[in-house]
DNA sequence: GCCTTATTGTACCTGACAGTCCATAGTCGG
DNA sequence: CCGACTATGGACTGTCAGGTACAATAAGGC
């Protein structure tokens, strides 16, 4: 059910963040109903009221997080201009897991592996989370491209697949090592293989 | 508790074969240990003789695929000789993902993506399983480097890190999106920046 | 202010989950 | 072939998960 004043939307938004924080700790299936209410300190009937069912609250979250990719609020926003800020987007991901001691993963990786056969909802908006992301990756190797400062042998679309299923590995491995190490080697793999794709001068 | 007959050792074999495949579909937290009984066709009595706890189930699942990764029956064997064996290798995954029609990622990411930060032995286990893999990978590029057929530049166990991670975010990718472009685009990309490590002639 | 609708607190329900217990059946060394 | 130990079935328990019911309170329109 929608919100209808002011203060029904805040506590909404309360719930949203709490359980988004929670999801990102632990997991979708460790997480309670009483957990979400506890953390973002309402009663358990605004939990129902707001969103019907637990995996109605996952989708909740999940527009959010659609929301702050598609409006650059996301905190590793794909939106690139520069090889520096293409840098920057990778450099980010570590940056994020580091301030929980390497304890988390990606918040949407962390929930998409949870996905089962029969979680067609869910699957499908991290799906489309993830296809603005790749859109938006690819579009700075187009325009790279169509400037003639990338190899015309480069697959635009290919390479965002590849820049975010890096990242993703890597943050998993990040989080099972407890060691950035692992990220960070990653990353500068990923960022040599790239660069390949640069003509010379 | 350790088996003393042969028949225990084989109804604790099978409880560690359902769960391995109960973990690798929906997961640990998903799956209860009434569900591994079931699937094993054994009663909880067994479960709890000869595991103790359901961390001591997971524990002993994770050692088993230790086993088969030392012992090189793991179904993507990281155990490499060539250039060949190494797409081989990234490729198997890929097949293993097809065979569940795209609905599972890889058992060993699956499980490591659900700990959290006090899964300490759990944690270490999956570590001691990935720094094998990785060893064993970095062993061929090591060997390569010294057969003078890889870069002095190439930093063999970062390589290793590289393919580990690259593999399993591709998988997940692909999970997400029932696809398999995902992860074919993102192991050529990797493949082919391996290779950029091969001097030329 | 009053009526309607939205929001909130709390008690409660049903079933599943992790785990225990114990009696019985099976196995094995001597 | 027998006694001791191992393996097994399944009923049982306490706790918590996900969800409902309902009454009480607060907000907003008129």
């Amino acid at each position: 059910m929608a919100t209808r004043t002011a203060k029904g939307a805040e506590t909404r938004l309360r719930i949203i963040r709490a359980a988004a924080d929670l999801f990102h700790k632990q997991g979708v299936a460790a997480t309670s109903p009483d957990q979400v209410s506890a953390a973002s300190g309402t009663g358990k009937s605004q939990f129902y009221h707001y969103f019907g069912s637990k995996e109605g609250l996952v989708h909740e979250v999940l527009q959010t997080w659609l929301d702050a990719v598609r409006g650059g609020t996301y905190p590793a926003d794909p939106a690139i201009d520069s090889w520096r800020d293409l840098e920057q987007w990778f450099r980010a991901h570590v940056k994020w897991q580091k301030r929980f001691q390497m304890t988390r993963g990606c918040p949407l990786g962390t929930i998409g592996n949870e996905v089962t056969a029969d979680d067609e909802l869910v699957r499908q908006d991290l799906t489309l989370i993830f296809e603005v992301m790749r859109n938006k990756l690819a579009a700075f190797f187009i325009r790279e491209k169509a400037a003639g400062r990338l190899a015309a042998r480069a697959r635009e679309h290919e390479l965002a697949d590849f820049c975010l299923a890096t990242v993703e590995g890597a943050m998993l491995m990040g989080r099972i090592n407890r060691s950035s190490a692992v990220v960070e080697a990653t990353i500068d793999e990923a960022l040599i293989h790239l660069r390949s794709y640069i003509p010379a001068p």
